[in-house]
DNA sequence: GATGAATGAGCATTCATTCAT
DNA sequence: CATGAATGAATGCTCATTCAT
């Protein structure tokens, strides 16, 4: 099942991937102990015997270990930064009221959920290690400021001007947003582990705090 | 400057304290290179250089590196977890309605950024290691479960029944406030380096989304 | 340039020698990076680079490195102890006096000069790595004892005879011309870098020291 | 009896040392292997387990494998480039006809000598790594160009001048003078191990030639 | 209490060599 | 013939921890 993502991750690398079954197994094996033991603590002795390869092999296929994370964590910054649909969709909703930009946030929400289940222990590392690598902050930076930012400003402007929303800064209400969906991802998926809960139920509850949040009132 | 708190952190340990010089040193290094490069890529040689003590000195005072990070993390904790008013301000608030609310929320929302300019360094190492460490685990959610939920739920309750705030499940209510406070505290006092901006003015927009968030329609 | 010695020094193998074009690439880059590195400090994934091969490839020609230094260096260890015209000239110029004796160590040192032009590489590793290589001391000693020290002895006693040169042991004054020729050799040849100076002048120099320090006075 | 020599080795870098016994037993089995093996085939942990010490132990007191090399080898170039009396005693002779001559040159060839039998295993480190190691290189190119060029040069050009010795170049001289006598005690005292020979006969034969070389005919 | 030398297990990485293709 | 992925032992070096002083 694992490896399913694993290979959706390098196919985005070039779109045509022919993943050596060694190196699909060091990527996998890596992906899990990094994220529960964290990349400093994991060593790669113990990455070569969960992956069922010797320990020179995973330095035949990535020159150290940190380029073993950043092969990991690389493409994934991309796919968390950049929701599939945020390049696609945004687009078709312009001038449609209010009522539409609930629609998009209800996708929104509903991809990334769909995108941390199936990542979780990678947006693990990602949390866990952004803090310490700084190629890492700047790919998230630059691909946020680059992909995501310029388009969702575009939106809060124009749903601004139409007074659907309130004129709080723009970063403040870009801020609001993803720090109450991440924070009920993060929450509902990737931290916990029990949590029977209605999905939807909770999913709306979200949307009707934002909505309300940022509606003119 | 940083010495200070690290006093009183240790204070609040056991309300009375009498810091060996090289203690605090060895606490003062180690909460600065932990913050800076986390707890497993720090060595304790390097804390004890930092510190201007034998490596040897370290273990006298803590009985492993592990112990090291506890000492500094577990009283962080508690003050991260129970903002200092939980136990003292919020009784006196009940019965007032949701003005009165908003009011909570600010001196909640300036307490806590005040705990977090005080404390850059060690709420960074809370974390960057409270996903690896079962200690730290606990201490957050016991703490939590025990000393801040209990009171909150109550306020929030009594805020419902009085009809001044929407029946949004109580949990959802309480993570959508803390993520959204966390969200703004987070990015502009303990990640951001740069941020000129205007606080006062930026905290009023947070709980205005907030209060509208939560407030009944 | 260098691939015309190294055909040559193979051709003296079997004296007719049909060099893979990948046999003596690898040759060519073992020379080059061993007389650089030294044997130990050089790997085959190194040499296997920088002669455009496959690791593998380098095996197949080689059971093993040790092999590889072997093959480069035997050949040149009988070309540096036999001086070319030791076999040949030496027995036309017997009873002569003591006159063409300085032509013979003219035409021994130019011999010599030439040689060490063309083999600088090779030269540098069989004087690093003898030390360390029983192999390469023997041959160099069964070589030097069986093909050329019985030459230079007979002509030596027989000059010694006639009174030409002093009564000084045999050994003696083989070590005093060698160890002359050496050091002016492997000062201006193998180890120096810059060195414009007048060769013609400097042998004359070297060849009368060492007439004068032998000769009867 | 190596110890003796180590303790010397030491005492010259700061007049007054206090070799640990660990340190100590780290430098006697380096120089030892690496004398036999050559520094890059030889282990820290074969050094580790001749020493008796634990192999991080060789690390707290040398940074790295090449420091312990340089360590050995730093001041022995000095020593080596230096003979003892090259600084004392040339000075008395001046002006005392090319007798006196010789027997500078039979003391400078007895005092190397008696170094060389001291310090054999140290002189084959120095050859055998000095073409690796820039360091090393620089160390005796400049030690002997400050210390002992200059003094010789003097002594030299005296000699000419007085009609005492050919007018050969200077480095042509000292080359032929260093070369003979190195050849001399390489041969007989660091490279052969049998060699039951007269000392005192051989000497005077070396003596000879060098005199008979370079004095005016 | 404080030191710092000593430890030895463990680390990331390299290496010569093998072998299926 | 040639390849290059795979190996696993070995390498130089670091680490948390101990302990005699």
């Amino acid at each position: 099942m694992d490896k399913i993502y694993i290979k959706q991750l390098l196919e985005s690398e070039g779109d045509e991937v022919k993943l050596t079954e060694k190196k699909a197994a060091i990527l996998v094996a890596a992906i899990e102990i990094f994220a529960e033991k964290g990349y400093a603590a994991t060593s790669t002795s113990e990455i070569a015997k969960q992956a069922g390869v010797a320990e020179g092999t995973i330095f035949r296929h990535y020159a150290s270990k940190k380029e073993l994370l950043l092969a990991i964590v690389k493409p994934g910054i991309m796919k968390l930064a950049i929701p599939y649909f945020a390049s696609q969709v945004v687009e078709d909703v312009f001038g449609q009221g209010n009522n539409s930009f609930e629609d998009i946030l209800r996708e929104f929400i509903y991809n990334r959920i769909d995108f941390a289940k199936k990542n979780v222990p990678m947006i693990r590392i990602i949390l866990q290690e952004i803090a310490f690598h700084t190629e890492m902050q700047q790919a998230l930076k630059s691909t946020f400021l680059s992909e995501v930012y310029p388009k969702v400003e575009e939106l809060i402007v124009d749903l601004q001007q139409k007074g659907h929303i309130k004129s709080v800064p723009i970063d403040t209400t870009i801020r609001f947003i993803i720090t109450t969906v991440l924070g009920f991802i993060l929450h509902q998926y990737i931290f916990s582990t029990n949590a029977t809960f209605n999905e939807e139920v909770e999913v709306e509850h979200v949307i009707d705090l934002i909505m309300d949040g940022i509606q003119k009132s």
